[in-house]
Order: C-alpha cells, then sequence, then structure tokens
DNA sequence: AGTGTCCAAGTGATCTAACCAATTCCACCA
DNA sequence: TGGTGGAATTGGTTAGATCACTTGGACACT
C-alpha cells in the first residue's frame, strides 16, 4: 500500500511552465525563426498570470538566446542557429579558477586539432581575413608591440572559427577571454610583449597560415602545436622572473 | 568638440548587469558551490533596483543551473557540475540535425588529447576506478544493456579526471554528457544499445585502459579516437535508418 | 532529558498597478 | 512628396502587498 503517497508534490513553478511552454511550440515549429510573440501583457492575461511572471520567463529564455527582446518592438524568436545557442557553453568550464599552465594545455589540446579541421574547411575568403591579420600584426610591431596580444587573440579565435565547428569555436573563444583575464593577473603582459618575441610569434602564424593555404591539416596542426608549446615557454619564463 | 556625445547610448539591461555579477563572483571564488545568496529583498536595496529585477536575474541565472531558488529557503549556488550545467544545451540538438555530428567531431578532438595526458598522469589508484567502470559495463551487459550508455558517460568522465587538468575535465564532460542527450533526441538509443555494440564499446574502453596502464600516451590517444570514430560511424548509420 | 506540536520569522513566488523609455506608425503639414 | 510630430504600442523598471514554503525555537507533554 501507501501507493496514495506517490507523485511530486512540488508542481513545477508558473515561470518554468512558461519557458517550457514556449520551448514546446518552438520544437513543434509552431514558433519558427523571426516570429513575433504576443506582447507580455497579452501572454499574461492569457495564461492568467502577472506580467511579471511572465517576465521571469521571457528573460531567462533571453539568456538562452532563444527570444530576443526588443525595447519597444516586441519579443521575437531568434534565429536559433547552433552558433547563438550554445554561446554561454563556456559556462561549463570558465566558472572556475584556472592557472595559465592548465589554460595553454588545454589550447595545446584543442588547437591543433581545431587547426586540422580548418585547414579542410576554411574558404579562400577565411584565408584572406587571417592575412589581413598577419598584415596588422607586422604593422602593430612597428608602432605598438604593447597592443600585439589582441591581435594575437584574433589569430587564433579565427582560426578556430574556420574550423568549422561551433563548439571548438565556442571552447577557444571561452580559453581565450580566460588567457587574457589570467595575464593580467600574472602581470605576464610586459615580457610577452617583447619586440622580439613579437616577431617569432607573428611568423610561427604565418607558418601555420601557410599550411592553412596548402590545405596540409598535418602540418597545420604541427605548428600550431609548436606555436603553443612556444607560448608556454614564454609564460613559464615570465612567470619565474 | 562633441565629445559631449561619446559612449554607448543602450546600456546593457539591469538584470543582465546582476547576472554578469553574480558570474563574476564565482569566478573570483567569492562564491562557491552551495554558498546562499542574500536574500532577494536584500540585495535588491544593496544594488539600488526592485526586486523584480534581482528576480529575473535570478531565475535566469536557476535556468542555466548556475543557482537553485529554494522556497522558503534561499538562494544557493549549485554544485556547478559540468553534466548540470549543459543540461540545457540539448535544446541545439533538437532543433539542428546535425549538431551531434559537430558534437562528436568536437570530442575527437579533445579526448585523444586528454587521454594522452591521462596516461602521463594517472595512479594505480585512477585505474582501478577504471578497471571497475569496465567491470560494471560487462555486467551490465548480462543484465540490462540499455543502461549502458550510463556506463559509457563514467568511463570518459572519468578518463578526463585523471588527465590531472581540470579545464579538459569540465570541457569533456561536458561534451560526452551532450551526447547521451543528443541520441536520446534522434532516437538513435535502441540501435547503439544492442548487445553487439554495446560488448565492441567494452572492448575498446578495455583498449584504452591497457593502453593507460602501460602508460603509453600514444596508443591511448589513437585508441580513444578509433573508439571515437566508431561512435560516429554508429550515430550516422543510426541516423539514416 | 527527550519528544512532539505549534507558531512566528524569514524568504521565495506571485500579483497588482503604476510609470518610464524605446519603437512604430500614421495623421498632418509644408 | 516628404518630413515631422505625436499618439499608440510594447518592453523596462519600480513599489508595495499578499501568498506559500522552510526553518528554528518556544512550549507543553511525557
Amino acid at each position: 500500500m501507501n501507493e496514495q503517497f506517490r507523485g511530486t508534490v512540488h508542481r513545477e513553478a508558473i515561470s518554468d511552465q512558461i519557458t517550457d511552454r514556449v520551448l514546446s511550440l518552438i520544437r513543434e515549429q509552431q514558433l519558427r525563426p523571426g516570429d513575433r510573440l504576443p506582447p507580455e501583457r497579452e501572454l499574461a492575461s492569457l495564461m492568467g498570470v502577472s506580467r511579471a511572471t511572465v517576465r521571469e520567463a521571457l528573460r531567462s529564455l533571453a539568456m538562452m538566446n532563444v527570444i530576443e527582446l526588443r525595447h519597444g518592438s516586441g519579443t521575437y524568436i531568434t534565429s536559433l542557429e547552433p552558433q547563438l545557442l550554445v554561446e554561454n557553453f563556456d559556462l561549463v568550464f570558465s566558472l572556475n579558477d584556472n592557472s595559465f599552465l592548465e589554460l595553454i594545455e588545454a589550447r595545446q589540446v584543442i588547437e591543433p586539432g581545431a587547426t586540422a579541421l580548418a585547414a579542410k574547411r576554411i574558404t579562400d575568403e577565411g584565408i584572406a581575413v587571417l592575412d589581413d591579420v598577419i598584415v596588422r600584426s607586422w604593422h602593430c610591431l612597428k608602432t605598438q608591440p604593447g597592443d600585439f596580444p589582441q591581435l594575437d587573440i584574433e589569430f587564433h579565435a579565427k582560426t578556430a572559427e574556420f574550423s568549422g565547428n561551433v563548439l571548438l569555436m565556442r571552447i577557444m573563444q571561452g580559453l581565450t577571454q580566460m588567457s587574457i583575464a589570467s595575464s593580467h593577473r600574472t602581470a605576464v603582459d610586459e615580457g610577452a610583449v617583447s619586440a622580439a618575441r613579437v616577431e617569432r610569434a607573428i611568423l610561427m602564424h604565418e607558418g601555420i597560415l601557410d599550411a592553412l593555404k596548402a590545405r596540409d591539416a598535418d602540418l597545420a596542426s604541427q605548428r600550431m602545436l609548436k606555436h603553443l608549446l612556444a607560448v608556454e615557454d614564454t609564460l613559464r619564463g615570465a612567470q619565474t622572473e
């Protein structure tokens, strides 16, 4: 016996029911990208709840990039493209305190593979983008070597982007952001941006780009790993100075 | 002149500022798993905003499983485990048929490298843990083959753990967890848990573990990649059936 | 002392009723 | 024709109140 006590006592919170409802409508294609939802006031009266509750649900969906709230205009379904929906994936690994040695090690595991994929998929437009980064890097070396880290990040982020894999792209972006925060904390910047080091880094970027141009996945992957090992040496050196 | 008009017109919505603030506090270790946040009323007055706005932020964080709102008790930081934080990303896989291929591709990039690290760092205790997973996998095959995916996750998650890199561990555990969610969506389960396939998977796990026991990083890495390529074939096959 | 009951305080959940701010669109005028 | 101003629409935010759940301590009973 005692079956009579089965079942959950806590029903789901109202605002969670609303988010589930919207997500269901999206899955059933009753709501499609670009569609506009009814105004908040209307939704509230339709469902017999307060506007505040509706807004809690809508804001949650907006944070997941499922909908977009446009002030004065309305609520719209986003494009629902994968790169949008995984935008917050970095939460999975960025909420912890990480040493930059762990960071660089993770990049050594991920970037060579991502670069190999990029070699297979990069378009001529993509190559032009990376070429431009290199050109700007040389210019930066002559004028403001201190600004190089920004271009370094851009090169790596773009390379990850051309891997054509949105998850790898997001992971790389998250890791590079953490690298920035980490280097700011450890004051590594001064050592890493000496003109000689910047020049070596640009040369290695060029080598990687050449391999990408040749669509040589193995070579590109190898060179990216070598580059990241060099970065690790630089960081280790700066750390012990 | 006209400098007076500088600056961005659209500032970030207040509730988004609050979520960012909470996430920053977590990153800075000022808030840790299990910690309790101040009551909503207090947060509102501390930040000089209304309670409704605070709640929109908190509900968004709760939807991403970063915090938990306990009615009558308070607001608490969750465990922040990767398996928990990726829960809501399954929407990507139900909306886009090809996303799970990108997922397995990302795993193919990351897991071999992480496994190589594990080969260098795994302890005898770690090996015992993986041995136990294998033993339970064989037992599962004989009794409840349908429960194998859970053990599959466990093998990969533990391997990630023994890589000794928290970042890689979390990324890998998150991706592995999502694999299960995506395979549920695509109704692959039936095909994937056939006894023959389960047996093949366990044998490959054994091969990986043997390489780890030998501390052979290259071999372990190779075998992990081969295993994931096999998983991809299984998924592709199930997709077109 | 141990134990169970009950109540009050604390806290999240929801509602109501405003007003502010950005967008949209149409009527009106030049 | 075309711009221009203002009203209507709609999201953003606030304030205050009430409901519902949890917690812990006071109290009575054993």
